[in-house]
DNA sequence: GGACCGTTTGCAAACGTTTGCATTGATTTT
DNA sequence: AAAATCAATGCAAACGTTTGCAAACGGTCC
């Protein structure tokens, strides 16, 4: 019945008061040091654990900050975690986190529980369904501020923080171009998203810049190992294929590169091939493959800076948005300049 | 100054008691129908986000269930995580999460901050460090369930989900045998793990099963890409080399298949090669790699029903340890049977 | 017409903290 | 010697719920 310690019991077993005791416990200079040693030595000893949910009732503030991902199994998603809960940590926050599969339902879901949990911040990444962005907005109405990383929302006024898609993919189009590749193709993922609005413009932008003529067909929606593996064999049949390609990520890289093989065209020589990411999948190709870094623990860490600074009032930065640098990591899927 | 709205608002904005307001947002047959009606209408209308830590205080019990990893960025972990994170979804519970980075300290930290934040459960895999296990004590005897998964702890006495280890490991070599392997290498994890100590002995009876010969030096310590890099040129320009490896995971697989091609000697003709998770990277070395799937998923889903049904009473099965079966997943880096 | 009953609602205490203010002694000032 | 100051502690209200119990109401029964 009883359950655990409280200050109560303390202030009881000691034949105190209980606001003397949940001052010493924070070392109030009201109190005096021996009874502040007192109280703290009997805390420790029976292992007394604060009531964070009375405490956050009392102050309307949680310490808990809510992360929604479209996934867990995700190389760059789950960077971006560890990121998040590694600064989360040492600044005494607790996350709470919820997955929203690329769903627009179960995002909405999400921000609902955090709402209830009265989670003190949001940081997220929007599912690929999603368009509509009122539940967002009513995070902010109820001032808890949301941080976007890489899938960001335009819609709403926030801070951001995103990779540099747009340099990331010029520098990888410009490496191709340079290493003499002619007719680069690029696989994006869906263009509602700001990062795949970007990585275009990058391609284009580099494309236009060495008179590189495009065309519509060399753009194509495919962000996933399986579409690759569907669409490549057919393009690479044509009696006009490429000889590069950009892909949005690893994954469809990896499968570009594995229809290559099978249809015995040398990579890097007759083809060349550019993921982007540069997770596990990047190292364990042959050839390895050359990719765009994109440094998901920075940005993890990023983002929750932002959010706490924002949150501990030390915002002397107004800045809304942060791109953290990505870097092309040249391995054996390109030639060498 | 004003918060998120409350009951007391409603009851006070609808000129009835905050008991009913209460009541009728539970539905409770005590309440008249259009009276619950109206409230909830009400409570609709104005976006009405019950204060859970408030609940929690009064009723003593959360819906928060933590988490703690030993990494985020890990194939087999995050598929856990998202098993998990699919029921308690579904169940209506919420999800804290911590990583522990293999790190004794950060683990009793994580046990600490959920002990705080008054979970009313916990799903955890051991940190690699850890040898010490009073903070998962000390937790139980608060009546706060355990559930351990993979890296089990066997000194508690609590419920515990894990990867058929042994099975994995003895079908695997067992193939390898049959394939005609006759020097079998087996990379492992630190033997005081106990997945360590059932896949080694998955080994030991698969190799005793058909007289295989065994020495000491064909078992190592070694869990990793880099390290598989190091020690295995050595191992293969022994004059007697081994035909064949079987590793504790993929990334470590993947790195001796790189040796092997380095050393111009052919997978799977000179050498067999397999791994266990089945992670991305099984499918994208070249030749793809045979290796032992780990249901990451279904382990996690398995954990978090358990720890569920502990918590609901619906506890008709007082098993204490859940095995999920492994597959073998033959691909290119083993010859056919 | 009083006793009884069932349904619907309200009262008030509790959960474990935090915090403004009051109280208590002790010490210093006038 | 009374007044003022100060440090240390206690009182009590509040945070937003839940819940046992009492109250009110209308009706039914004898």
């Amino acid at each position: 019945m009883k359950g655990p310690l409280t200050i109560k019991d303390i202030a009881q077993a000691l034949g105190i008061s209980v606001s003397t005791v949940s001052r010493a416990l924070k070392d109030s200079p009201n109190i005096s040091v021996d009874m502040r040693r007192q109280i703290r030595d009997y805390a420790i000893a029976h292992h007394y654990q604060p009531n964070t949910a009375a405490a956050n009732l009392r102050t309307r503030q949680s310490k808990i900050i809510g992360v929604i991902l479209p996934e867990f199994v995700h190389f760059f998603f789950s960077s971006v975690l560890s990121g998040i809960e590694d600064v989360a940590w040492q600044r005494g926050y607790n996350l709470m986190i919820a997955r929203s599969d690329d769903k627009y339902e179960r995002e909405v879901n999400a921000v609902n529980r955090f709402m209830e949990n009265r989670v003190c911040g949001v940081i997220a990444s929007l599912a690929k369904e999603t368009q509509l962005f009122e539940h967002y907005q009513r995070l902010i109405d109820n001032d808890i501020p949301v941080i976007f990383f890489d899938r960001i929302c335009t819609e709403i006024q926030t801070e951001r923080v995103v990779v540099d898609d747009y340099m990331g993919a010029f520098a990888a189009v410009e490496y191709l171009i340079k290493t003499g590749c002619k007719r680069i193709f690029f696989y994006n993922s869906p263009l509602h998203l700001e990062i795949s609005k970007n990585r275009r413009n990058g391609y284009l932008d580099a494309m236009r810049k060495y008179g590189m003529p495009i065309e519509n067909d060399m753009m194509k929606i495919c962000d996933s190992r399986e579409e690759a593996m569907i669409i490549t064999p057919d393009i690479l049949k044509s009696e006009n294929r490429p000889d590069a390609f950009f892909a949005v990520n690893d994954e469809t890289a990896a499968g570009i590169l594995t229809v290559c093989k099978d249809l015995h065209l040398k990579v890097p020589d007759e083809i060349s091939i550019c993921g982007f990411s540069n997770g596990a999948v990047a190292m364990s190709t042959d050839p390895k493959l050359t990719t765009v870094e994109q440094k998901g623990v920075e940005v993890g860490e990023c983002a929750i800076k932002i959010l706490l600074d924002k949150l501990e009032g030390n915002s002397d930065m107004p800045r809304k948005n942060r791109i953290v640098r990505t870097n092309l990591v040249v391995r054996g899927t390109t030639r060498k300049i």
